[in-house]
DNA sequence: GTCTATATTCTGATAGAC
DNA sequence: GTCTATCAGAATATAGAC
């Protein structure tokens, strides 16, 4: 998108934020230059630097701010019935993850190009989640709705299956999100053992 | 390792490889330089360029013995009984993953840094591996021996399922590679509604 | 087959004018 | 707040000596 020379749109700072999200998203962090992003929101590298101190920043504050919707976007873990907890918690977590696929790739790919200190922030926040839904299937296990052997595991197992949900579903595709969280729903809720 | 300038070890190529291999996998293909490879197999840059014509031939060829690593190992489909068939799928996608995670890593994290043509290559290669496990589950879908609503749905959640476990697991840690697989098996024989 | 040296381009980041 | 100009270094890849 063209821009006058010197023009002041007042929204640069989102701007920046999100050329950086698709070109992280699309080519790596890695492989993605200041000068790619500046080019993309229209202005000259040098003025990047008056939204964000440094490229390693850049990227933080994307998974970050990643990190911190996903927390806030949780539903409570407050229903009755863990069936209902864990159901609400498949079909959130799908729903979520398929609206921002940009934010997830990068969520996931790019936690190598944090340095450590960014890392171990992310790495806590990621943990939380994992938590909750290690919660919710600890719950329904003590309450004998249904049967897992070891909740840690499962609570991987259910995660990455419905993350690689964002791999290859397209809207255009054969079948609608809706259709495919009730056929994810119906796995996670045979695979843990629940009638 | 310091190596003596101007020997020969007759072993180089293969070495370049392997270096190549760790390196991309820790810090990402975009991430790693020519120089760094060189470095760490203990020669010059510019030696680099007897063993392979470019970068993103060395990216391609790890990605390629891989698969074809993959493809070879697997076991076919001869078993008369499906749910010993889709067992055997499930036990050997953990081990094979499991025992070259770099490898594995490589091939999910850098296909897009893959030009058109290697990546139309790589993902009709993934395709075919994908088509191994959809034709277990269709098999022993027509044979009533198991209820998937969609082949195609549950090939994709079980391999994302399993894959996943190389993003956890750890020899050390608290359970074996035996235990995990057991405990992975049984999820995916109640998630396909076997008995 | 490996070295040294180099061509060419790009990199993240900064300084100072406006 | 954005520009132009620049620094200092690193990138891929090649050429030619040995």
């Amino acid at each position: 998108m063209a821009r006058t020379a010197g023009s002041h749109s007042g929204i640069t700072g989102p701007k920046v934020r999100q050329a950086a999200l698709e070109l992280f998203a699309k080519h790596g962090y890695a492989a993605v230059s200041m000068r790619q992003i500046a080019s993309e929101v229209g202005v000259q590298a040098g003025a990047l630097y008056n939204y964000t101190p440094d490229k390693q920043s850049l990227l933080f504050d994307l998974m970050q701010s990643h990190m911190t919707e996903l927390m806030a976007a949780l539903p409570d873990n407050t229903a009755d019935d863990p069936l209902q907890t864990l159901e609400h918690f498949v079909r959130f977590h799908m729903s979520f993850h398929h609206d921002r696929p940009e934010a997830v790739f990068i969520a996931y790919m790019e936690l190598r190009n944090l340095n450590e200190q960014n890392f171990a922030m992310i790495e806590e926040m990621r943990r939380a989640y994992e938590d909750r839904l290690q919660g919710i299937l600890i719950a329904g296990q003590a309450n004998g709705v249904w049967d897992v052997k070891d909740a840690k595991i499962a609570t991987f197992a259910v995660i990455a299956m419905l993350t690689g949900v964002n791999t290859w579903f397209r809207s255009a595709g054969r079948l609608s999100l809706a259709e495919v969280q009730d056929q994810y729903w119906e796995m996670v809720r045979k695979a843990v053992g629940a009638d």
